[in-house]
DNA sequence: CTTTATCTTAGAATAGTTCTTAGTTAGGAT
DNA sequence: ATCCTAACTAAGAACTATTCTAAGATAAAG
């Protein structure tokens, strides 16, 4: 999922947003790993060697980069919101124990078919969350 | 999924909880809707004509009905803990729109195949967030 | 009727996020 | 290259949802 420097400058100016030093940070953080960290984890991954960015700004950049659809929260527990690079289409996989959380690609599950739920509904889209106990919590 | 007031005591005394007021009326009050109310939903349903319970006490009753497995939370935006007295396996549809929450009965969708996910996850089950727009909303 | 562990409650405390406001800066215009 | 300004950052205050604390109340067993 990682991308080179210029390939993210110009994602950045492609959605008309000014490419600032912690702008960039936040996003090429997250496209870098596939742990889907919270706002906090992003903080404090930036700024462990040298200070990066605040923590208002870490906020205002997530919102900034979910508006114009670069990244998407993950919501699968309480108090925690959780950040993807990953906007195409996908599953997870969540630990109960652990609360850690995986991607499963969209292929890997077969397709549902969505026709004969409530007529009135107007259905754009679906995504499966798969419980269970990851390989490190089965100690 | 409304059941006679004595049903509701015995589930309660089953679970080895005390049928105060206050917990009969949060857990009664779940089972009456299907709409996946907040706390802060219940609490003004809860006292609208006559003050029945205090905040924290709706908090504690959430939180202790969870625990022994009677009701359960749905997380599915941000910063909106909704909760549902159906326990048993089914789907979720959600407005985009209005943020209106739907249940989707489990036999509605095909089951989905989990066999061929990563092997060292001990996978213990599964449910499908459809996402679109309601009735409502299509105006 | 007693007794007591459990429960309720108000208010304080906490955690995560958003807002405010002042200063800074990216990047187009000159 | 420098100027200009809308967009951006940042520190701290504010806000919101939830949990904690500690003191009084009560369900229900004996």
């Amino acid at each position: 999922m990682s991308k080179p420097t210029e390939e993210i400058v110009q994602t950045l100016k492609r959605k008309q947003l000014r490419v600032t030093p912690q702008r960039f940070a936040v996003y090429a953080n997250l496209l870098s790993r596939t742990d889907h960290p919270t706002a906090e984890q992003i903080l404090s991954d930036l700024n462990q060697d040298a200070p990066v960015s605040s923590q208002a700004t870490i906020y205002n950049c997530l919102q900034t980069l979910r508006e114009v659809g670069l990244i998407r929260e993950v919501l699968l527990e309480e108090g925690n919101c959780r950040y993807d690079a990953n906007v195409q289409p996908h599953h997870h996989f969540r630990c109960g124990s652990c609360g850690a959380i995986a991607d499963i690609p969209w292929q890997a599950l077969q397709t549902i078919d969505l026709s004969h739920l409530n007529p009135d509904w107007q259905v754009s889209g679906y995504e499966v969350t798969v419980h269970g106990t990851c390989e490190a919590c089965q100690a």
